[in-house]
RNA sequence: GGGCUAGUAGCUCAGUUGGUUAGAGCGCACCCCUGAUAAGGGUGAGGUCGGAGGUUCGAAUCCUCCCUGGCCCA
């Protein structure tokens, strides 16, 4: 078809500067930069002051570095709460955050510097340390930045600041007030090569060979819970691979639905019954030597629980005239060994647990050289721990107490600097204790049933809500089982533990002293720990004056020396509530709004918040806890290095652009896992290309309408209405969306709309009186009015989303409204219109009675009205699709003609007043009315419609401007080829057609 | 092994207190338009609602077990 004509020139066709191509690429980093040269973020905080606040807390990242997609999903929902408050109306201030100290820096800093390091002295690796951390902390400041992300990143909240660390002591000072926090052995993992403990990251494992051993352990007491014939002697069975902890063992611990039995054998001392797992006689029987268990014959099973309630005792193997319980444990194994588990709580953590549930001494007679203590028996004292196993092997084979003894090798840790073996040795560390009463020993309080009473119950009634609502049972769950906190860590880079210790090992480190060191350090930075000494550390302190020092004569601050320990890193960022929230003024008091982070953080950031804050002031740091999934790949799995399945973060952001990660995010359900790929990425440009292309055709048909030269309301049955009754459902279920965090349905809704409501039907149906009518025609500035609102509040609702798309779409909107601010990220949220929404949603039916009333007068249902006009729209087009199969290609060529009983001249009366508006909903050429035959059921209303379309190229002409067909074609005889209408615009437009 | 959690079309998601042939958009296939054009429109095909039992007149929705993922532990 030659559709190229004269009237062409007599259209109003769409234009606008906004391009169809994004070009985020280089449009982002300039809009990025505009806005840090005008203080945009500066600007909303003016703008918002005296507003309702609103806080969202940032848990800070480990400034170590690139970010990675899961930074991605959490920083940007992060800002999307952040923006979907600011434009509800809030201040919503947003303190970025990152964590500094710690393990990780320190051992890359240590790693570079290799055998140097040793050389250095710790201010030296820590200030080494503190470079690398600004470095990555500016470096991710950057990338989130680019992300989109808007807060104080120029002035954010670093771990390692003097005044945060100083406000982090004074959360442990109040600690310490409350009675919650001290010392107690627990064994770490020791490099003695080093003389240092070591972290879990800090080991290696690697095979060595190692002597196991079975003993015989003579039961003392309880003899009557195990089968035996009197007078023999009775032994527990236990396997070792570390011999030289027996001089620790304080206890035999047993599985409480473990399966046991007595078996009666002869052994080089006698006759001899002992207890091994029914499980595991057959292996140990295999191992055994010198004849043990070789007639082994089974006299009689007990369970482990029967065994453990039995108040059994044993002769310590090694400790003259020492007894020792039989306990239970729910880790014991029938994988190795007898089933029966030699404990030491000094030597291990399941020990150590055990040994606390037990009140066991944590005993550790090894010293930090490795070297047994004057407490074990002489013949092992002195001796290094690996000479002490054959040591401790030959004694008990002496003693006719070993079963077998046999190499066998095993993975082993080993300190992954200096590659020795490492032990488990049992060292003073800091506590905050999550049983002890808070406040007086009266007090009924603890940390733990604080926790568990605040997270148990809604905000509504004084706790905390969860979104998802599971968190809280996550969190509960662990608060139940979470034993006390181990605060303190042997490392160097991180907050010192202000305690200070006389040559005699007395401790001093009170809430006065902690403070007097937060103010220190708030001075000098914790560098000062180091380079200064107690006295000049604790200047302006006076031990007199110290209410919480008994006894100030034990304490002379010239000869304090000070301890070595610094903080677990939890303990810092976990006090972000007071070092940032409180001290950077964004609450007066906690708790603030929201805390929002992955759910690994139930049982970190969370966790080890709410504990600090409800032991500090009795309250939880957050009203609202809401967590995030994690990112796997497009099959649900999870990224790794190895397996190459990762998003690389810094490659989608130059290859696409940061709100296309943004829609990305926002599309996701993120209280589950996400699924991340770059295929599932590039998805995402399609939606973003959809949601483009329709803001840039609204924009480009209200090119020439200006609402300062008036408005014109849209006709009572114009598809106008229904356009402004969809927006103000948009409107309203978006809104309620934001305020629910469910941006995901959110986003679904707008694409959606775009898609649909707006592309599909209304730009397709209002193409015609766009283009064809007469500029200032009052229909065709009602609908671009109409558009107007539509796509105003469709830049503003994605705003919090892609917010470089909505920016240069703001600017692009013609005629901008002096009301408005210069940039959308100022501008407000609508307000769906509480009347319109009524009138939306009235969608009660029409009375089918009233459809046989000749002069129908429509008052209410325009819901439901349209509901069925669309239905008929929706018929049309699968009838013109039928007829496209048999010839008719373009729409325009047929007409739609509704057939309607005659005895339901009401339902006509309604069809009729909107026929123009189905004409062009349908696309067709002509929309008409004929009458059908009467229906007997009035009840079958707008069903009994039937809908059919005619192929009119035969019986109309098309007219040549607007390429409708139809019968009023050439009825101006001065335009032949237009239609009635185009034929008048044309006529006023004063438009002289060529004579051809 | 334990705690928590998820599994609805290729993808992203809806599915109210269990109730008619399980929905939407994208993608895909086919078609139309060429006056949104590196755009736009239409129609259509896709699902044993992870699997197996059970409760019920009736289950994607409730119960049990199992499978496959994920987070945190051991």
């Amino acid at each position: 078809m030659g559709k190229k004509n004269q009237y062409k020139a007599t259209l109003n066709l769409p234009k606008t500067s906004f391009d169809m191509r994004a070009g985020l690429l280089t449009k982002e980093p300039a809009t990025q930069q505009r806005w840090t040269e005008e203080d945009l973020y500066g600007q909303i905080r003016e703008a918002r002051k005296g507003s309702e606040r609103f806080i969202l807390h940032d848990g800070p990242p480990y400034a170590n570095g690139n970010i990675h997609i899961g930074h991605v999903l959490n920083k940007v929902l992060k800002d999307l709460v952040i923006r979907t408050k600011t434009m509800a109306g809030f201040d919503a201030p947003f303190i970025p955050g990152w964590d500094c100290h710690g393990l990780p820096i320190e051992a890359k800093v240590m790693e570079k510097l290799g055998e140097k390091a040793k050389t250095l002295d710790a201010v030296v690796i820590r200030r080494i340390c503190r470079e690398y951390a600004e470095k990555f902390v500016t470096l991710q400041s950057d990338q989130f930045e680019r992300l989109g992300c808007y807060g104080e990143f120029d002035d954010p909240y670093i771990t390692m600041d003097p005044g945060y660390e100083s406000a982090t002591l004074g959360v442990f000072a109040q600690l310490i007030e409350r009675g919650l926090v001290f010392r107690q052995l627990k064994p770490v993992h020791w490099s003695i090569a080093n003389q240092t403990a070591l972290a879990e990251a800090e080991l290696e494992y690697q095979d060595r060979t190692d002597t196991s051993i079975f003993v015989a352990f003579d039961v003392v007491a309880g003899l009557e819970a195990i089968p035996h014939t009197p007078g023999d002697t009775v032994g527990l069975l236990i396997w070792t691979t570390t011999p030289w902890t027996l001089p620790a063992n304080r206890a035999v611990a047993v599985g409480p639905n473990i399966e046991y039995v007595a078996v009666r054998t002869t052994t080089p001392d006698g006759p001899m019954t002992v207890v091994c797992a029914a499980e595991l006689l057959e292996k140990v029987k295999a191992a055994a030597e010198d004849g043990w268990l070789a007639d082994a014959e089974i006299v009689g099973t007990v369970r482990g629980e029967d065994l453990a309630s039995a108040n059994i005792q044993y002769a310590h193997p090694l400790s003259e005239g020492m007894t020792c319980p039989l306990v239970a444990a729910d880790y014991v194994t029938l994988e190795d060994g007898t089933g029966l588990v030699h404990t030491a709580p000094g030597h291990g953590t399941d020990d150590y647990f055990t040994g606390l549930k037990n009140g066991l001494e944590t005993y550790c007679p090894v010293l930090a050289d490795g070297m047994f203590d004057a407490t074990v028996p002489g013949w092992l004292t002195g001796k290094s721990v690996w000479d002490g196993n054959t040591a401790v092997i030959e004694f008990l084979r002496n003693k006719a107490r070993l079963v077998s003894a046999t190499d066998i090798e095993h993975s082993y840790p080993h300190d992954w600097r200096s590659k020795t073996p490492t032990i488990f040795r049992a060292t003073e560390q800091w506590f905050i204790g999550v049983d002890r009463p808070l406040g007086s020993e009266a007090d009924a309080f603890t940390l733990r049933s604080l926790a568990q009473d605040v997270t148990g119950k809604p905000l509504a009634e004084g706790g905390v809500d969860f979104i998802p609502d599971w968190g809280r049972n996550r969190l509960g769950g662990m608060l139940e089982s979470r034993p006390d906190w181990c605060v303190s860590r042997q490392r160097s880079w991180g907050l010192p533990i202000p305690a200070f210790f006389t040559p005699d090992g007395d401790v001093l480190c009170t809430a006065e002293t902690v403070r007097t060191v937060a103010a220190c350090f708030g001075e000098h930075g914790s560098d000062a720990w180091y380079t200064m000494t107690p006295a000049e550390i604790l200047s302006g302190y006076d031990l007199t004056e110290d209410d919480a020092v008994e006894d100030a004569s034990k304490f002379d601050l010239a000869t304090l020396t000070k301890g070595g320990d610094i903080f677990d890193v939890w303990f810092e960022s976990g006090s972000s509530w007071a070092a940032v929230a409180k001290l950077r003024g964004l609450v007066e008091d906690i708790p603030v709004d929201l805390y929002l982070e992955g759910s690994d953080q139930h049982r970190g950031w969370f966790q080890l918040s709410l504990l600090p804050a409800l032991g500090a002031q009795g309250v939880p740091p957050f009203k609202t806890v809401l967590t995030h999934g994690f990112i796997n790949d497009a099959e649900g799995k999870k990224m790794s290095k190895s397996l190459g399945n990762g998003v690389d973060v810094q490659e989608q952001l130059s290859k696409r652009g940061a709100d296309i990660l943004r829609l990305w995010v926002a599309s996701q359900d993120y209280r589950d896992d996400d699924r991340c790929s770059d295929e599932l990425i590039a998805q995402c440009e399609d939606t973003y290309r959809k949601i483009r292309n329709t803001i840039r055709f609204c924009l480009g048909s209200i090119g020439d309408y200006n609402p300062a030269d008036g408005v014109c309301e849209p006709a009572e049955h114009s598809l106008d209405r229904w356009m402004r009754l969809e927006l103000e459902l948009l409107i309203r279920d978006v809104r309620g969306m934001f305020d629910r965090y469910e941006f995901h349905v959110a986003m679904r809704r707008l694409f959606e709309f775009c898609t649909v409501q707006v592309s599909s039907v209304y730009l397709a149906a209002i193409k015609d009186r766009l283009y064809c009518e007469l500029p200032n025609s009052p229909r065709r500035r009602a609908t671009q009015g109409v558009l107007r609102d539509v796509v105003v509040t469709l830049i503003k609702l994605l705003a919090p989303i892609i917010p470089f798309t909505a920016e240069e779409a703001w600017a692009s909107i013609p005629h901008a409204d002096e009301a408005e601010p210069k940039s959308v990220h100022l501008s407000i949220l609508p307000q769906s219109d509480a009347d319109m929404l009524e009138i939306a949603e009235d969608i009660r039916p029409v009375d089918h009675k009233l459809l046989t009333e000749p002069d129908l007068e429509l008052v209410f249902g325009p819901g439901w009205i349209w509901e069925r006009l669309m239905d008929l729209r929706s018929k049309a087009l699968v009838k013109l699709e039928d007829m496209k199969a048999a010839g008719v290609k373009n729409s325009m060529d047929a007409e739609v003609v509704f057939a309607i009983p005659e005895n339901l001249p009401g339902l006509r009366t309604i069809v009729e007043s909107y026929l123009p508006e189905l004409e062009d909903l349908c696309g067709v050429g002509f929309a008409r009315i004929e009458a059908a035959e009467a229906v007997e059921d009035a009840a079958a209303g707008v069903e009994s419609i039937a809908v059919s379309v005619v192929d009119t190229r035969e019986s109309y002409e098309c007219c040549e401007r607007s390429w409708k067909r139809r019968p009023d074609v050439g009825s101006d005889a001065a335009y032949p080829t237009l239609s009635a209408r185009d034929a008048a615009v044309v006529a006023e437009l004063g438009f002289v057609p060529d004579s051809e």
